[in-house]
This record gives C-alpha cells, structure tokens and sequence, in this order.
DNA sequence: TGCCAGGTATAGG
DNA sequence: CCTATACATGGC
C-alpha cells in the first residue's frame, strides 16, 4: 500500500535528522541509534520492522495538520503543499541532545561530519543489514551509547571537530551515563520541566531544548525558533507567528517553513 | 579566501 | 531584565 504525507526525500532534507543520507540515485541510508535501514525510493516503501512504522511516525495523520492551516496564510499554505511529505520522526533523545548540542553555530554538512566523527570513533561498528556492500561500505557505526561516550576524553571529543562545544557534550554524557540526568524518565514531565531540564545542561539553551523535545521526545508542540526561522518571522508574520493557532502541533508547521524557505533559498 | 553556520554563556548596563 | 560579545572549526 502507498502511504500519505510520506516523501523519504523531504524527511531526509528537513533538517531533524543528520543520519539520513543519499548515496546512489533514489537509495537512501537512513541510521537511527544502533539501527540501518537501506531505502530504495524507487520502490514502493516497505517497513522492514514496526520500529521502523513508529520511528516514522505512521499512526499520526499529517493531512490533518495541514488542513488546519486558514486560507488567509498564504505563505504557511505554500510550505505545507512543498513540504506535505515530512512528519516528526520518532527519534532517541539521547542521540537528539548530543545531535542539537553539537549543532550551534554550525552549518548542517558540518553537524553530520561531527556526528559521523563521534559515531565512527566511539560507537560500535555493526554490519548493514540487506545489502551486499563490501569491505568498510559492509559496516556502519551505531549511534555512541552513554557508556560510551562519557568514556572519552576531552581530547577526544575535540578531535571529532566538536571545537568549543566538546566540554558541553563531555558534561552532558556524564550526566546521563551517571544518571544524573535521566532521560527515559523525563518523558513522563510536562512540556514546562521537560524544557526546565534539558536547559539544566550547559550548552543547552531554549533553542536546542525545543529541539530535543520536537524531535527527540515527539512534543510536537514544540516550536524551535532559529535564524530561519526568525526571518520567515520577520518576513512573513511581523515578527511572531501565531503559533496559538496550532495548538499541540505547532512544531509541524515551524518544519514545513524550514524545509520551504531553505528549499527556496537554494534556487 | 574569507565569511558564516538549525546558539549559548557570560559580562556589563 | 536586556543587549553585546566571544566562541572553534568546517564547508562553500
């Protein structure tokens, strides 16, 4: 059966996910935590395993969303028909918080070249499941677990071209690996003490927060606010969008604006 | 080749 | 409370 509101290409270009990458015409490779799935968009997709079906959020209906929006918003209209393929992943917390730390003041290829970097060095190497790639292509490398991770050293994590935010990561996976800060256990919070918490950790601020909990704990309600953002603000909304209109699902709206302005601005 | 990147912590007013 | 500034490094 083909699905709706599901573009492989969208998902992989909306920015909430730096694993997700194209590697031949239409064939995609897509790692989640310790987790490979090789993507043929030619073919009608196929969820190998139900992680996958959640992962990609299939029980929610996007069209839904999207038929909230008034006529009068021209532009949100515009970006939700341009981006009506994305929906909010249901991706690992722990993989968000050191993906968004790491992501200040960075450019999107250089945030994944950081992650790859981390990944390579301190995850575990694993065989990609369903393909017939040989030698280094036959592996990849698994997420760095908590363990993992808080086992490096300051060093280390510099060399992953993590520059002045390595000390933000070395905290944060000390303080989850120790369980000082727990975060299975802070999805039981509400939206206000989940935010509260991750912005506890230092290099954690209300943007990356918002990101983690979009994108990491599913709070679609969450509406992270960065410099693209800011201007579509400024440009299309004089300054604030009215985000009161999406209740509970704002942070599907704050995607297709990303994903439309970024995709307009490389024409 | 320089400029800028999915921001944040910190100091000073 | 609010604004200005420094910040490491890669990608284009």
């Amino acid at each position: 059966m083909a699905y709706n509101n599901l573009s492989i290409q969208q998902i992989a270009d909306s920015g909430q996910i730096f694993r997700f990458n194209l590697i031949a015409d239409n064939k995609w490779e897509l790692i989640a935590g310790d987790k490979y799935w090789l993507i043929d968009a030619d073919e009608e997709i196929k969820f190998p395993e139900q992680f996958w079906e959640h992962y990609f959020d299939m029980e929610t209906d996007y069209g839904k969303f999207i038929s909230e929006i008034p006529e009068s918003d021209e532009y949100l209209r515009r970006a939700a028909v341009a981006a009506a393929g994305i929906r909010i992943l249901n991706q690992d917390p722990w993989e968000m918080l050191i993906s968004f730390i790491i992501s200040q003041r960075k450019s999107i290829p250089a945030i994944k070249t950081g992650i790859e970097k981390l990944s390579a060095r301190f995850g575990t190497r694993k065989k990609k499941p369903g393909t017939s790639a040989k030698g280094q292509d036959a592996y990849y490398y698994a997420f760095p677990t908590p363990e993992q991770l808080s086992g490096a050293s300051l060093e280390e994590l510099e060399e992953c071209s993590l520059g002045y935010r390595a000390p933000y990561v070395c905290e944060a996976a000390g303080k989850v690996y120790r369980g000082e800060c727990d975060l299975n256990e802070w999805r039981h919070l509400p939206d206000e003490e989940l935010r509260a918490k991750l912005m506890s950790l230092k290099g954690v601020g209300i943007k990356v927060a918002n990101c983690v909990m979009l994108f990491g704990y599913h709070r679609i309600g969450a509406f992270p606010v960065d410099v693209w953002i800011q201007r579509i603000m400024d440009t299309y909304y004089g300054g604030a969008f009215p985000a009161e209109k999406y209740q509970g699902f704002a942070g599907v709206m704050q995607q297709y604006m990303f994903y439309y302005e970024r995709t307009m601005a490389k024409k």
